[in-house]
DNA sequence: CTTGTGCTTGTTACCGGTAACAGCTACAAT
DNA sequence: ATTGTAGCTGTTACCGGTAACAAGCACAAG
């Protein structure tokens, strides 16, 4: 077994309550003492048993991080960001995916939160059902939200303002002289809610219709874009122009109109959102709007370090917002797209449909 | 505070002992005081207390995940692998990143090693500097090797042959008829090792010279590929065909040719390895070496679960290699690079450095 | 010579579980 | 009636730390 604070103390011919002392550098004890104890603690190799300690303390020094995808370089990268602030505080993190699940988001939070001090959690539930949530925090829970935020939760968020990148995009695409704009839209979670206002907003803002056949629901995985673009492809009736609800979904949209010989950016334009790792070297360099994940991840590791240190000096729970800014690559094009009935149901050899 | 056994032995005028032991599903308990401490368990939300649990028991149902880099999808899917196979076993993934720092690695492996049941490692160390490793696992540690394997260890590993994925890789640029072949090679760890040593044996075995000057040290970083590419882009004396360490390093070498105004696979002929998402995506797809980054966590997973088990029946711990496979793609080119000298540096605006 | 005070150390109990063993009850066997 | 034996439940101690309080000691002040 491994050394315990007793073997310690009873090779000093000390108590258990000196040792630890000494270890947790307590300001009540010999200098001393403590370098002897400290000594003996090194040549025995000491580690102390986190189990106990957090039992005793009620302290576990884990910091739990829930995210939606980890194959998703945005939130590795969020993730990277958090662990650079969680670290250096002596936190470690316990990081769980949940493949955009709900269900799995809520097994994973409820066996989280009684391990760790504390979460963060990118929800992937919608925005306006915060039943689960507002429990768990009026319980005492420390949450922090990043990158998707819900409404009316007394907890701190980061995230970006995700109306304003779904405008962003979609005013680029209509400055571009596109008018026939769609949008693969996600799925109830805060950022494709908001990106949908911002799209709509901006096609009101230029007296562009709201064209519901042009909003194809999606969701936020890159198969998911994949699968959804290949079928509107097939059916037929694709605008010119797609503004994607974040990268990934924009991605795998993309492979679905390569594999149907549409040039992208060319026949038509494409902008996602995120500006993932990668988005700069694919074949098509996507057009993004973009926002700072590392600024997103240590935010939100700084706000969960002051939330369970309780510094918290605010009455109300901070919402962090970050700027977003369109990146512009190629994946969006500079001519628009001119015929305006082209079927691409014959290049995958499918019947179009008329819609 | 949270709900304890002790509230719902209270609650129910039984022992703390009963509702453990209904909780636990063990068989010595009347299956009707176990539905009734059930109920009462459900109707409080009770929450077993892990730290307890493990102080108590010495399982804390954690396996702590030690990876070079997330931001490498390469080992964002080997832990999502892990992770479908712990999952359901009923552990949680504690995970830590090293960046490719052998000391973060020590401290990390350190820190979880005391607070978990086992760990997955896919290490930077040098494969030879076994000591360390050696002792944990003597003193009782459970370990499995993931990627990266170590000379002499008594423990279990998945990877794959580095030796054939350097030959492969090696092999084929030989086959498209380049002679100059270089290598943009890794760091300490058995990977970088043994795929270098492929390349020899691929030149040696095709009477080809080993030329120093043409293995670069470089690290198996997207960044440190782009910077070691950048320099011998600069320095001139650019082999017309190289076989980089890994899929970021080929990819960040990618990047300093194209910033080079270098046309990859045209002038010069770029192998990777480890088959990463996005590889085939890119401006030029990218030609590698892949093999199951599925399986192997999958088979890391099962065999640190057998290890914590000690269901392990073989008294040699279990190394189990992948096979890997060329997957063609464009960045390897078709055409041989014909002329033999030119600098490259003039297009950084560079003096070249005659070698 | 007491008393007070500050510094350091020890004692006790507890955090919330679980293992090992003891004890109780009802019923069958002798 | 006694003993044995399942079958279930309770008791006690312990996992390895820490908080709160008690206590010892040296030295200065009264």
């Amino acid at each position: 077994m491994a050394i315990t604070l007793a073997d310690i103390a009873s090779e000093l011919g000390v108590s258990k309550m000196t040792v630890s002392r000494a270890i947790n550098n307590h300001p009540l004890i010999n200098p001393q003492t403590r370098e002897r104890v400290l000594e003996v603690a090194r040549r025995l190799n000491y580690q102390p048993n986190q189990h106990a300690r957090a039992l005793a303390t009620n302290r576990s020094y884990l910091i739990g991080v829930v995210v939606p995808d980890l194959m998703n370089l945005y939130f590795a990268e969020v993730t990277r960001a958090i662990e650079s602030v969680t670290r250096p505080a002596g936190f470690q993190l316990l990081i769980s995916s949940t493949e955009e699940d709900a269900t799995r988001e809520l097994d994973q939070v409820e066996a989280l939160l009684h391990r760790t001090d504390g979460l963060i959690i990118s929800s992937v539930l919608n925005p306006t059902d915060t039943r689960g949530y507002r429990k768990l925090i009026k319980d005492g829970a420390k949450i922090v939200l990043v990158d998707r935020t819900m409404k009316d939760l007394r907890s701190p968020s980061v995230a970006t303002d995700n109306v304003r990148v779904g405008k962003l995009a979609t005013e680029h695409l209509i400055n571009l002289g596109h008018r026939r704009i769609g949008h693969l839209c996600g799925d109830a979670s805060s950022v494709s809610v908001e990106r949908l206002e911002g799209y709509r907003q901006a096609l009101a803002k230029r007296k562009l219709r709201y064209v519901q056949a042009q909003v194809r629901p999606c969701g936020l995985l890159e198969s998911e874009g994949y699968a959804a673009m290949r079928s509107w492809l097939a059916e037929g009736n694709v605008p010119d122009a797609i503004f994607a609800v974040n990268d990934p979904a924009a991605i795998g949209a993309m492979q679905a109109m390569e594999e149907a010989g549409v040039r992208v950016g060319d026949e038509i334009a494409l902008v996602g959102a995120g500006n993932i790792h990668y988005g700069d070297m694919l074949r098509t360099p996507l057009t993004t709007v973009s926002w700072s994940r590392n600024e997103m991840g240590q935010q939100a590791a700084r706000l969960l370090i002051e939330l369970i240190n309780n510094e918290s000096t605010r009455s109300k729970p901070q919402a962090i917002v970050l700027p977003p800014e369109l990146v512009i690559r190629n994946s969006c094009g500079a001519r628009p797209f001119a015929p305006a009935d082209v079927s691409y149901a014959a290049r995958f050899g499918i019947p179009a449909v008329t819609v």
